[in-house]
RNA sequence: CGGGGCGUAGCGCAGCCUGGUAGCGCACCUGCCUUGGGCGCAGGGGGUCGUAGGUUCAAAUCCUAUCGCCCCGACCA
């Protein structure tokens, strides 16, 4: 039986002054957790058996759908760069050398290990499919730690890597993961959602995250009110509505026009009398890469054209480009590019790259918002003039249209037409078509039917431990202290006796537990010698979601059972008290 | 990495400007008292004031450097 006065609970009435999120509040107050250095956190007894109790979930699922196994923290130079990615991850990865100087680092994810497994191992197609699983330590320099467990340095992942023969397979392992997500994270008694997320320009070809909204996430989400339709602000489309184009003036050709001083959208609008939906706005940026054969950085002019009122999005942008980063263009190259000072830039008098290889010439990325409008007004590459009358695909020629652009609230869902909102939302899994990136780097094959050596396709698949709990705190607390779902709670009761110096309530209390205990049911019994006003505010803030309490009424025969979600209140006959647990705590789940 | 803030007892803070015995609340220990929402009384323990250097008769306080932590931004397989 585990009696709190002798456990180490260490609650507190006050949170660290440099807490700001509820979750990190709490479990610090409530003696989950404590903070060793900046992301870097010590679970305690109260924190630990919560994350037991999950990882039980979690493996209970996984092993109906994959194997177990435990894969290494600490990982050769050699294996990383196998991939390449031992020079991509930059500052994120922890590095260190041995005592021969060879180079190792902290895993920060696992591809690399087991496909190695995969690579030396698989050998028929009559050993696919496989799905590999693992619960272990990921380490990740994280160039801002914050908002206690939610974004951390070092924590624990269930990863796991599917290897099939072809995409059909890979369809079926991960449809297979979204279904064991689904009932684990139902069984962990969050409230979330699954949104399409970005797949990147890394091969991927599908992914879906697994969210809980909340303020203090770091993800923004946008969802339909009406329809089922969820995604990631970074891959979200949305339905425009059209918009009144301008009448051509003068023969219909780009038309200049004077604009002094007038630099921003804004501006040009208001003096122009039109509305910002008529007119593009030009963003200059370079991209930089290292020339493949030379390795030499070489950069490279990327024009964007955007609809005025609309927002780019980064992530979009970088996928279009490959998954290469890119950065503002400076005023020399500005006006080594257009000819014209920054604020009067356009697409007009321009040879654009035929397509993303045209390395000879500049990219123009048009949004896809300004495919097919006409009459717009841009900047005339001169000082203090515009043009009037542009439309795209007739005045210049683009190098490609693609989404660009960042929905915003309000407007219409792209299934259903109902309307979209975004909420900040606190990713907690995330499933993910990798494709043969690496299969194909690191040299994974297998023996199809006929004989022939093929590569076989994957998928990777995480699960954040410590966001499950930590998204259930913030789904779940109030002023005095959180309460999470049984199935993750480190205790599923507590049993309060007003009055541990009262022997009759004590021994009551004792009773209580201990035939509660015997029927299976997670017991806490607050023996501590404290005033019950403690007790209370303890058992309120600790996440245990009912409480027992053992006081006067013990002569009827009564006890009072406290539900910490609601604070309802209700009498249970001492005698039959494991009966009353088993029809409102079982069978609520 | 850019901007801002903070390091004084386990937690929350005052003292610093204007240099002169290191304080308060909670927590902790002992005793008494009390027992349905962080009780009361009395006594007590605990801090090289982040670290290093400098100025000074004298530094928590002034100066310099450095380390750490938090927040905003950039970044984030």
């Amino acid at each position: 039986m585990h009696r709190w006065s002798q456990l180490f609970i260490p609650t507190l009435r006050e949170a660290p002054a440099d807490a700001e999120v509820a979750s990190h509040k709490f479990l610090v107050r409530a003696g989950y957790i404590r903070q060793l250095a900046a992301g870097i956190y010590s679970y305690l007894f109260m924190g630990q058996r919560s994350f037991n109790k999950i990882m039980g979930i979690v493996r209970h699922e996984m092993d109906k759908i994959g194997q177990e196994f435990y894969l290494p923290a600490i990982h050769p130079r050699e294996l990383w760069e196998a991939s390449g990615r031992w020079a991509v991850m930059g500052d994120t990865m922890f590095r260190l050398k041995d005592r021969k100087g060879a180079n190792l680092c902290l895993s920060m994810t696992h591809e690399e290990v087991m496909t190695e497994i995969a690579r030396k191992e698989l050998r028929s197609y009559k050993q696919l499919p496989q799905i590999w699983y693992q619960i272990q330590s990921k380490f990740r320099d994280e160039a801002r730690p914050k908002s206690g467990l939610l974004r951390v340095r070092q924590f624990i992942m269930k990863d796991s890597y599917s290897f099939d023969i072809d995409a059909a397979g890979l369809d079926v392992s991960y449809q297979k993961h979204y279904d064991a997500y689904c009932r684990i994270f139902d069984r962990c008694g969050l409230n979330y959602m699954v949104v399409e997320a970005d797949s990147g320009a890394m091969g991927g070809s599908q992914s879906h995250e697994f969210m809980v909204r909340t303020p203090a996430g770091e993800d923004r989400i946008v969802s339909c009110e009406k329809c089922k339709y969820a995604a990631n602000l970074d891959k979200a489309t949305s339905k425009l509505a059209a918009v009144e184009e301008l009448k051509a003036e003068g023969d219909g050709k780009p038309l200049e026009v004077h604009t002094p001083g007038m630099k921003t959208i804004e501006e040009v609008a208001k003096f122009l009398g039109v509305s910002p939906k008529n007119k593009m706005k030009t963003l200059a940026l370079m991209l930089e890469s290292p020339d493949p054969k030379t390795g030499k950085a070489s950069a490279r002019a990327v024009v964007l054209l955007m609809r005025g009122d609309h927002q780019m999005n980064e992530t979009k942008l970088s996928s279009a480009l490959g998954g290469k980063e890119t950065r503002p263009m400076q005023e020399e190259e500005i006006r080594h590019l257009f000819n014209s000072p920054a604020g009067f830039l356009g697409p007009i008098g321009m040879v654009w790259a035929k397509d993303i290889q045209d390395i000879e010439r500049p990219v123009l990325l048009v949004d896809k918002a300004l495919e097919g409008r006409t009459n717009l007004i841009g900047g005339a590459n001169k000082e203090d003039y515009h043009l009037k009358n542009i439309t795209p695909g007739r005045d210049f020629q683009p190098t490609a249209y693609v989404d660009l652009r960042s929905v915003t609230a309000g407007e219409d869902c792209p299934n259903c037409g109902g309307t979209l909102r975004i909420d900040t939302a606190v990713e907690i899994g995330h499933i993910f078509k990798l494709g043969y990136k690496y299969s194909e780097s690191m040299g994974a094959r297998v023996l199809d039917k006929n004989g022939k050596e093929v590569t076989p396709i994957m998928g990777s698949y995480g699960i954040g431990i410590e966001r499950i709990l930590t998204a259930a705190v913030e789904q779940d607390n109030d002023e005095n202290g959180f309460w999470l779902p049984p199935q993750i709670a480190p205790f599923e009761i507590v049993v309060t006796p007003t009055n541990a110096g009262d022997e009759k309530l004590l021994s009551t209390a004792v009773d209580i537990a201990e035939r509660l205990e015997a029927a299976g049911f997670e017991v806490l019994l607050d023996d501590r010698d404290e005033r019950p006003g403690v007790k209370f505010k303890d058992a309120d803030l600790v996440g245990i979601p009912f409480r027992i309490t053992v006081g006067k009424k013990v002569t009827e025969g009564t006890v009072e059972v406290v539900r910490r979600s609601t604070r309802q209140l209700e009498d249970a006959s001492i005698s039959e008290i494991t009966e009353y647990f088993k029809k409102n705590l079982r069978s609520a789940r």
